[in-house]
DNA sequence: AGGGTAACTTGTCGACGACAAGATTGCCTC
DNA sequence: GAGGCAATCTTGTCGTCGACAAGTTACCCT
């Protein structure tokens, strides 16, 4: 059911969808072509066009799959705040493809109806890890921001980290230095 | 001299980098095209090759510039570790297109001559404002964590911001947000 | 004055994205 | 089980782009 012979490929969007993370691992976002997809799936050039409409029709999809990753990697880490942020940079590291789009939207249509809900589970997975801290800490006073520095925090290591701006000797364990990092905002007694 | 009349145009280089700021300020990089810096100028569709060899040899040069303006905000910024990351924030939401190529190797050269020694200054500058931290809060037993942490907190911020990721609670002000949240990094007495 | 060289132009090729129109197949209904 | 219908995929084409090659112009230096 989902063998590539005949003349339905059987499985394409997925097929697509998959190649795009191979191409954008290897060699970044810049470097996705609809027709080199097309050869890797086994199709002709214009097969793509009909399930994502353009190259952003295809980024939007990859964005909202990786939207809904990451809400579920959130949720998945469980209630505690370190955690959270460490599966944060642990979803960036290991799905980078969708990472790298995710957050470049002049790539893809935000305003896309599957991406905004998708975007907004996400948001609410990373809010919620926040709360539980102010019941853990009550001398927080203010949740929101405690929120927007952990956002910023745990976003920026993983995009420096995903960039390879860091210097060699912060290691090669994103998980390690993270949780380190993470730390240093919220310590714990 | 600097006239766009005759043959020669006189500051050609300057005037291509100055449009490929305004095209990846309006548009991304991603809209970023030769031929269209070109039409700009109101040069011929191969006269930016003369000054960069290729699109990526422009772009090297964009982050190059990036990391030298960057290393100098910095400076600008003075000891105060606060202010330095308020400035690095600042450069980002100012400097926009240079900001988003710097953090994207995929898209340059990142080994070229002139690019290593920038971001070799970009990064001291970063650090000697933690080595002043170290100097007022003599607590701190890991100054390199510590930058790592506060790279880290700015970069993320700054991303997002730039991203269009933040909830519109965050207000329009980048400067006082990113003081709010640095602030939760290192409490001031 | 004149030659050398840097700066820019014209021309061309292959690849790509987008669109249009046609071919094939699975499925649904009667 | 036969016909029809819609989804899926193909072939063909156009304009644009990046890269390269070869030629042209103007500045500069002695």
């Amino acid at each position: 059911m989902t063998g590539t012979r005949g003349y339905h490929h059987g499985d394409l969007r997925r097929t697509l969808l998959a190649a795009a993370v191979d191409v954008i691992e290897e060699s970044g976002p810049a470097a996705l072509s609809l027709r080199d997809l097309a050869r890797r799936a086994g199709v002709s050039h214009a097969a793509p066009a009909h399930h994502f409409g353009d190259k952003s029709g295809l980024l939007t999809a990859l964005a909202t799959e990786g939207f809904h990753l990451l809400a579920e990697a959130l949720h998945d880490a469980g209630g505690d705040l370190l955690d959270r942020g460490v599966a944060y940079v642990d979803f960036a590291v290991g799905h980078r493809a969708h990472f790298e789009v995710m957050f470049r939207p002049d790539l893809y249509r935000s305003d896309a109806e599957g991406l905004v809900a998708a975007r907004r589970r996400a948001g609410e997975a990373l809010h919620s890890g926040v709360a539980a801290l102010s019941r853990e800490r009550p001398t927080a006073k203010d949740p929101q921001g405690d929120a927007l520095a952990a956002w910023s925090i745990v976003h920026g290591f993983a995009t420096l980290w995903l960039s390879g701006a860091l210097p060699p000797r912060v290691g090669d364990d994103p998980r390690a230095a993270a949780r380190e990092v993470i730390h240093r905002l919220f310590p714990k007694p």
